[in-house]
DNA sequence: CAATTAAATGTCTCTATGACAATATATATT
DNA sequence: AATATATATTGTCATAGAGACATTTAATTG
């Protein structure tokens, strides 16, 4: 039998398979706060409980599993482009009660203001990462958030991706802020300062900002932030 | 319709879902080389190339995606422990004629004098990294073992994780010229050594061993190393 | 016993980070 | 208008780990 004959003969519906998904962690920052896009389901399983957005891999329309992830991105906030990466593929016989299934984890992070939230097909709503702590969401999403920040975390550590969450123009202190914030401690402005500006990762835009005292500079990212690492990890 | 019914009524061979494998890049270090285990297809489709050791995923046997990567180490090795770590999850519709598929990519450093190759099933055997270079190999493993490469090239400047391939004992010389291989440039001994050392990722045995001129002394490893970080990555 | 060679260490420079003090620039208050 | 206040921004110093390179140590070989 030639390699034609077998690949008419073969059926991948003769065999057991896994249920096989892509889920996504989007972030964004609303009133200084680090949120999580979450759709509820209105069907079953885990019907009435909130979701990361994802879903099947559609054979027809997606040319890879990071097409998949980028498809579902879309659909959700109408961004074609932003930050997008893959975390993990976690599979378990008990992750999903119909049967053996594996999900090829994402997240994505995005400026908030250049989100179009797309309500239209199931309900679609940010979350606080403070408020999902005490929600139980549905399969294993709840774990599923925590290894993506300890990702996120980890990576705050040795570059600069926080940026990604920044709109257009920010202060230094408001990304200060956000990092602060991803790693869950507080750090030394000038220390801080330095490294983002020696590293090349944002520039000044020659505007500033005045929000009561003394007006702070406004910055932008140079895009270089995505694959630029710092010189040293923070310490600790 | 309640959860129980729904779950009655789901079949998961009523949709097209992509075929599911774990693969896995296991690197011993063999004559001073880094050699990769690879197995022959004797069967369609890639009939007659060499491939990654990897398959199915066992909805019976394994209970995660991790269990299923540790089987197929056990099986091919005959080592139920030692380094595993997942890469990453690849999937197109191209990479696999059979249709639309997707590999878990795992890989693992073991040491060489503990591992039994089971040759029972297919024939198995080690290729060294350059001799791969110039093969064919089955399916889209030449870029699998590429990306493989990246990430234990990355992971080389950060993390001792190299000590995994070693043996019992090693000289700190054998260990540099480990991290030499993987890396692609000589490094200094000095701060080589140091920095080993320092972070307590290994300890003196005792022993030395004597190579032709000055004995070096042996070490072993503090099992510290799969997640001691270095305090600083390495320049450049 | 000198030459040779690989192992191991000494010493210096460099640089990014951390700690903390000091200064700058706006608004609010008197 | 001068002062208080709060946030933005910078100055300065200590520290530690990496890189460069020279030097010493300990064995074998002739």
């Amino acid at each position: 039998m030639n390699e034609k004959e077998f690949l008419k003969n073969y059926d991948i519906h003769d065999f057991d398979v896994p249920l096989c998904t892509v889920d996504m962690s989007i972030f964004s920052l609303i009133d200084g706060e680090l949120n999580v896009l979450l759709v509820h389901r209105d069907e079953h399983p885990s019907k009435g409980k909130w979701a990361l957005p994802g879903g099947f891999i559609d054979l027809k329309k997606d040319k890879s599993t990071e097409a998949a992830a980028h498809r579902k991105l879309k659909e959700k906030t109408g961004l074609a482009s932003g930050y997008l990466e893959q975390v993990e593929t976690i599979g378990s016989p008990k992750r999903d009660p119909r049967g053996w299934s594996l999900t090829v984890l994402y997240y994505a992070l995005v400026d908030i203001s250049r989100v179009k939230l797309d309500d239209s097909d199931k309900p679609t709503q940010w979350w606080p990462l403070s408020k999902i702590k005490k929600e139980k969401l549905a399969f294993d999403h709840n774990a599923l958030i925590d290894i993506t920040m300890t990702r996120l975390h980890a990576k705050a550590t040795y570059t600069a991706l926080p940026i990604e969450l920044m709109p257009k123009e920010f202060t230094l202190t408001e990304l200060q802020t956000v990092f602060e914030m991803i790693l869950g401690r507080s750090l030394q402005a000038k220390a801080f300062r330095n490294r983002v500006l020696t590293a090349g990762m944002v520039e000044e835009t020659g505007n500033s900002k005045i929000a009561g005292k003394r007006p702070a500079k406004l910055f932008r990212s140079t895009k270089a932030d995505r694959d630029t690492y710092f010189a040293r990890p923070l310490q600790e």
